[in-house]
DNA sequence: GTCTATAACCGGATAGAC
DNA sequence: GTCTATCCGGTTATAGAC
């Protein structure tokens, strides 16, 4: 509960005005941006107090984090279709990564922001700290999924960390497009089709057995990496 | 010139006061980090008035330009002993990533915040923006010492991408650092022995013939990425 | 044109009454 | 749970001295 950020709202009323709270800035933050949206313009617009909106918000910044764990419900439900229906790992890494850029496509101006907090170390908002662990390990496990779900073959122990690789995978190309001002953001599409072609390549050649001393210095890497987040 | 935010200054008297501030605001976020330190109080330890801090600095973010581009210069110093003593591109690469965590060292607290700023797509700081070409192209081209001045035989296409692939790993092992709260940051350095090595394996793999296909798709994509920074 | 100072604005955040 | 009043700090406007 507290993971999501959702903490208060115990009675239906409070419930109620959190959420009016929240639909209204994500309005504004769609509208005008991050920055140009004050607190006090959402507290008037959802006809709550200011301080009304910092008891159910601790910080603008809280708001960002409850949008965030909802946009990755709507990831996740805008990938099921693809997972259900494709056996091979191509497609299904296709499919999944861009149903990423599809649902958060309309918050795009605003995503900046929620990188920027992001990145920032001391943030909750951190993808490797520990509070968003929660968040993480859903998202990584939507990776697992398409692995596990395909028909690849592919040795043990890369097989173990490539949902966790191919999370940072998608974390990079989510750098990318934020930063990607082409109209539709045409070109975040085509690093997807190339970049997934790549991977898959490499997976496989990351599989030949002769790739074994390199692949397992690596892997041995990528677990100690990990070790830090927890 | 405007690209170092070092603007003003054309006086020595300027020059000599837009140097006190800027070392007194970087002594005090050694002693409290950013965030705690106020533009007033750096104006008021430097002696000079609120409104004549902001004449030197527009903003509060551009005093972390200005140690930025200290930064650069210091880890560029740091660096020249190893490339002018060393041929083999291991040690070569080696010494430069050391003599970087060693040189930002006295900073690592207020690291976070760098980064943060940093990966704000608006922020000038941000390390892909036009303003920042020129503090990157400074960078990459520390690279392409590590490289040019290596006895290494690489193929030519990779030889002309290597310096700033080597510039973006470099950044990855950054943001790890950043996170790495271990006492004298060792897994950081643990870190750099091991992807060096990983590194310096991967090009003598890509090197190969047979590789050359998937080499020039990855090398393609890596051209194309490339066009969006400037 | 170079430099310095004072006063105010604005918005995120908090305290405390109801 | 909700409000009003207030603080605090980044930033700006402005006026004037050298």
């Amino acid at each position: 509960m507290s993971l999501t950020g959702l903490e208060p709202a115990k009675t239906s009323k409070g419930e109620q005005t959190r959420a009016v709270i929240l639909e209204t800035a994500l309005e504004l933050f769609r509208e005008r941006g991050y920055e140009e949206t004050t607190m006090r313009a959402i507290a008037e617009r959802a006809e709550v107090s200011l301080g009304n909106a910092y008891y159910y918000f601790k910080s603008k910044e809280h708001l960002i984090q409850a949008f965030y764990s909802r946009l990755q419900d709507a990831h996740h439900a805008a990938s099921v279709g693809i997972l259900e229906s494709e056996r091979d790992l191509k497609p299904r890494l296709l499919g999944v990564m861009r149903a990423m850029i599809v649902t958060t496509e309309p918050y795009h101006r605003f995503a900046g922001v929620l990188f920027r907090t992001a990145a920032d170390p001391e943030s909750p908002l951190n993808p490797f700290s520990p509070e968003s662990e929660p968040a993480r390990r859903q998202s990584i496990e939507l990776f697992t999924r398409v692995v596990e779900g395909s028909k690849a073959r592919v040795p043990s122990d890369l097989k173990q960390e490539l949902p966790y690789l191919l999370w940072l995978y998608h974390m990079g190309v989510t750098l990318f497009w934020i930063h990607d001002s082409s109209p539709g953001t045409r070109r975040t599409y085509r690093l997807i089709d190339r970049t997934v072609d790549i991977v898959v390549k490499l997976i496989s050649l990351a599989s030949n057995p002769l790739m074994r001393p390199l692949r397992k210095a690596a892997l041995a890497l990528v677990v100690e990496l990990r070790e830090s987040d927890s």
